[in-house]
RNA sequence: GCCGGAGUGGCGGAACUGGCAGACGCGCCGCACUCAAAAUGCGGUGACCGCAAGGUCGUGUGGGUUCGAUCCCCUCCUCCGGCACCA
């Protein structure tokens, strides 16, 4: 008897563990079945020809090719996926690639570190990073890759080039570089310390003037500025205002007042803001990189003018831009002319004037400028009020007067004084423009771009610089300009291509005399600048560009990456977008429609995750704990998408759970839970009916919510909605409204909606539950999203809280159409109201929102 | 310094257009199931007072507007991002 018994308790056991051991939603074993299914049929593949349906770019920006895949790519492309599936649902023909922005830094420290090739470096990185993207269960149009650092791309940067080179767009010119006297140029990276050491020798690194080439971006500025057209966020567009930094003014011709050592009348254009404080100039400042500096400096004052520019060019960036820092300068013992007075003022220079904005020169008026004012009162010099409101004409200065009232007025200005200033401004530059001596002006903070690197591993520029034809175009027929696979890029800091003696001897295609290559290489950020154009035809071999295509699928309809990009490569890509429509490639304006910028994930303890500090976060771990779409809800679920954070695993399990749910209220309707002490029993006052009407409208709720949640990326809320309707289930699960058809709608919903963001157990669950119907279509990724009923969604009755003197007091249950004087009535005759109220009569009554809340204001 | 963004329970976060602060999840507490544990399920969980009913306080700080403010305005503080003498 008591063996009997155990025995059969044994058996019991048994078949529980084996029914659960069958059933258990085990994601490591469907998740590559999956996504070897989708592979194989092609699922993602897109017809760019398809004009059936409509397009839909969809681009996340493309890796850095750093070896792994981190929980930060994971975290800017999963969620990017989900969009991709939740348009395709939607009937668009979705366009979804990736690709690898191979060329760059990492890779050349990485050869002379470990003594690996570049290319072996970079190619390797890649192909595990494709297996680990994979793993994503993303849908990437894998045919449309783009490796930055293939000649079948990068051919075209070398073609781009020399098209704009063509146009004007692509120019030579002299600027400064970081160099070292031991290991020649450096990047901004390599110079270390206030005192500007080289990292690798420590030798005191400066500024060297060399030949660079530019690409015209300030011929765009104002094109720039217009963000018309384009949905982007404000503070991006924001930051690209500031930098182009457009400001209006005057450009105003002083001259040089002749002296004993210098016969004068040198022209000496400064810009200014301020035309109406010209009266105010008490002095004039030189950049120390001006070229007339030498030409005007007095016998007398060389040496100390020579040792100044000398400092000038070693101090830092930082060191000089420093707002903080002292004013510092010396006078060259010149003096300029003002052309309004004929007054000579005193000429300096100050690394506080810089050469590459305005003219390089500007007039000096301490009173109403607080950089002139600091250096006036560090030097001496007069300071003129030429701006006052009424009663403050001859008040002492102890800081500029920048501020604009409404009442003021130009005063110790000649001819002008009593004007109104802005008024005054207009009046000088006109008589100025008059006498040729200024005209209105308008200049830009932003600066044409520097594109030369002396790098190895980048494209090399299509040049051929010969002694007799100078700087000469590689031929068409002859590009790509290929990257020497093996050089000596192991030596001292120099450009590894400049000694490489076979890839540098060239003959001239002009003379067919002796000639050598260029060696500087196309900074990395034109490699991105275009890519995405590409994307379209990857193969195209007779141009960058299919133009038909280029003109069919974009501007790309959402892009999607971090917000570190605000500035530079979003204002790139937008100047060649420009460039390459005005050389005829393309008939758009911008590159991206719609812009949104993910937040950041960071390493645990807030840092940038990065393998030097440790705190990086292998997504591969808990792929195999937790399976792929746990991992990819988690991090939809962390937070905002444009917000980012610190890493933490703590909560994982909770979508753990959360899935488990889904998988059981999906396969198991009637299965009850032990420990529910009214499991199977439907909530008290329902009836089945009633049950079933509340899982449509919960289902049907959801709906409306998670759609609106996909289309503003609120992908947290999304899953948080998802969770409450899988709540809904459980609730109902084993209950005699489980299984019926209001049960296998919601759950439908609940997979469908799913879907886009767990795209594995969706699938599967998809397809037991249409094989058990006897229907088998794949896939649900193809399904069409589901409308919402609006009948579903109405409710009978509404919870109405109530008020007093802005007092949460009561909350009264009344019908859904109730009118506002109905509700009132049933308001004040709720007994908490009637306590509250306390026996007086309310002097106001509201009824907010269109009924939503009620308060009574009583005195 | 200037320009953006953000400050909400023990934690991540939610709150539509000015209308119930704390959805959803984590953690924690209690219970059920179990020989036991794990797993799972059920219930609770902002703080303070109270046996309870209930009350008071509460969205970085201080003020303002409003019947009503996490939300709008002003002051200040902290953190994050960008720019950094741009005439």
């Amino acid at each position: 008897m008591t063996q009997t018994s155990q025995t059969g308790d044994e058996t019991g056991r048994e078949e529980r563990n084996e029914r659960t051991r069958i059933e258990r939603y085990d994601a490591v074993s469907i998740e590559p079945r999956w996504q070897a299914r989708w592979a194989e049929s092609g699922l993602y593949r897109t017809d760019l020809h398809d004009t059936t349906r409509p397009r839909y770019y969809l681009l996340t920006m493309y890796p850095y090719p750093s070896g792994d895949i981190h929980i930060g790519h994971w975290y800017t492309k999963t969620p990017t996926d989900a969009l991709a599936r939740y348009r395709r649902m939607h009937g668009y023909n979705v366009f979804f690639p990736i690709g690898f922005d191979a060329f760059g830094l990492p890779a050349e420290n990485a050869a002379i570190k470990n003594k690996v090739n570049p290319r072996a470096w970079t190619l390797q990185n890649i192909e595990n990073m494709r297996r680990q993207l994979r793993t994503m269960g993303a849908t990437f149009d894998w045919d449309a890759e783009v490796v930055t650092c293939d000649p079948a791309y990068y051919r075209w940067n070398q073609w781009l080039f020399l098209q704009f080179l063509k146009a004007g767009l692509a120019y030579r010119a002299k600027a400064p570089v970081d160099w070292c006297p031991n290991d020649g140029t450096l990047a901004r990276e390599q110079v270390e310390g206030t005192d500007r050491r080289c990292w690798r020798c420590g030798a005191q690194v400066e500024k060297r003037d060399l030949e660079q080439w530019w690409f015209r971006t300030t011929r765009y500025a104002d094109e720039l500025l217009d963000f018309t057209g384009i949905d982007w966020p404000e503070p991006i567009r924001i930051m690209q205002t500031n930098w182009i930094g457009r400001s209006e003014g005057g450009e105003i011709v002083f001259t040089t007042a002749p002296s004993d050592h210098h016969a004068g009348g040198e022209e000496l254009r400064v810009f200014t803001t301020r035309p109406d404080t010209l009266f105010g100039a008490t002095f004039m400042v030189l950049a120390p990189e001006h070229p007339l500096v030498e030409a005007l400096t007095a016998p007398g004052r060389r040496a100390e003018v020579a040792a100044y520019v000398a400092r000038a060019r070693i101090a830092t960036e930082i060191e000089r831009l420093s707002t903080d820092r002292e004013k510092s300068g010396v006078a060259i013992g010149a003096e300029a002319v003002n052309p309004v007075n004929g007054e000579r003022i005193p000429i300096f220079i100050a690394d506080y004037v810089l050469a590459g904005y305005g003219t390089g020169a500007i007039m000096a008026v301490p009173a109403h400028d607080e950089r002139d004012f600091a250096f006036a009162t560090r030097f001496g010099l007069p300071i003129r009020r030429v701006v006052a409101a009424p009663g403050t004409e001859g008040a002492p200065m102890t800081e500029a007067y920048i501020a604009h009232a409404a009442d003021e007025r130009l005063v110790n200005s000649g001819p002008y004084t009593g004007m109104p200033a802005d008024e005054g401004g207009r009046a000088i530059t006109a008589a100025l423009a008059e006498r040729g001596l200024g005209k209105a002006a308008i200049t830009y903070r932003i600066r044409d771009w520097l594109i030369s690197r002396q790098r190895y591993w980048g494209t090399p520029i299509p040049i051929i610089h010969c002694d007799r034809c100078g700087a000469v175009p590689v031929p068409d027929e002859d590009l790509p300009v290929l990257l020497p696979e093996t050089v000596d890029y192991h030596g001292s800091g120099d450009n590894p291509l400049a000694r490489d003696e076979a890839f540098l001897r060239v003959t001239c295609p002009s003379c067919e005399g002796p000639a050598r290559r260029e060696t500087d290489t196309l900074d990395t950020f034109i490699d991105s600048s275009w890519y995405w154009f590409r994307y379209l035809s990857p193969e195209k071999a007779g141009g960058p560009v299919d133009t038909a295509l280029v003109d069919r699928w974009t501007p790309v309809d959402q892009y999607t990456g971090g917000a570190e990009h605000a500035v530079m490569h979003l204002l790139y890509s937008r100047f060649f977008t420009k460039a390459m429509r005005d050389i005829g490639l393309l008939h758009e304006n911008e590159p991206f429609r719609r812009l949104f910028n993910q937040g950041q994930i960071l390493g645990a303890d807030g840092e940038r995750m990065s393998k030097s500090r440790g705190n990086v976060q292998d997504p591969d771990e808990l792929v195999q704990r937790y399976g792929a779409d746990t991992v990819r809800l988690f991090l939809m679920f962390m937070g905002p998408w444009d917000q980012g954070g610190p890493w933490s695993p703590t909560g994982i399990g909770g979508i753990s759970r959360f899935l488990n749910r889904v998988w059981t209220v999906a396969m198991d309707p009637h299965g009850r839970d032990a420990g529910d002490p009214e499991a199977g029993q439907l909530p008290a006052e329902q009836d089945r009916a009633a049950a079933e009407a509340a899982l449509r409208s919960a289902a049907h709720r959801a709906l409306r919510d998670v759609t609106a949640d996909y289309e503003g990326f609120r992908f947290n809320t999304m899953v948080a909605r998802l969770m409450e309707l899988c709540n809904v289930l459980v609730r109902y699960r084993g209950t005699e409204a489980a299984g019926g058809e209001a049960w296998d709608e919601a759950v439908r919903l609940l997979l469908l909606m799913l879907a886009p963001a767990a795209p594995h157990i969706t699938e599967e669950l998809w397809s037991r539950r249409l094989a058990a119907a006897g229907r088998a279509p794949f896939s649900i990724h193809t399904e069409r999203w589901p409308d919402v009923d609006p009948t579903a969604v109405v409710e009978e009755t509404r919870e109405v809280p109530v008020q007093v003197n802005g007092k949460l007091r009561d909350k009264v249950v009344v019908p859904a159409d109730v009118t506002d004087a109905d509700l009132e009535l049933m308001v004040l005759a709720a007994p908490k109201v009637i306590a509250a109220l306390a026996g007086k009569t309310p002097d106001r009554v509201i009824v907010a929102g269109g009924g939503r809340l009620v308060n009574l204001v009583v005195h």
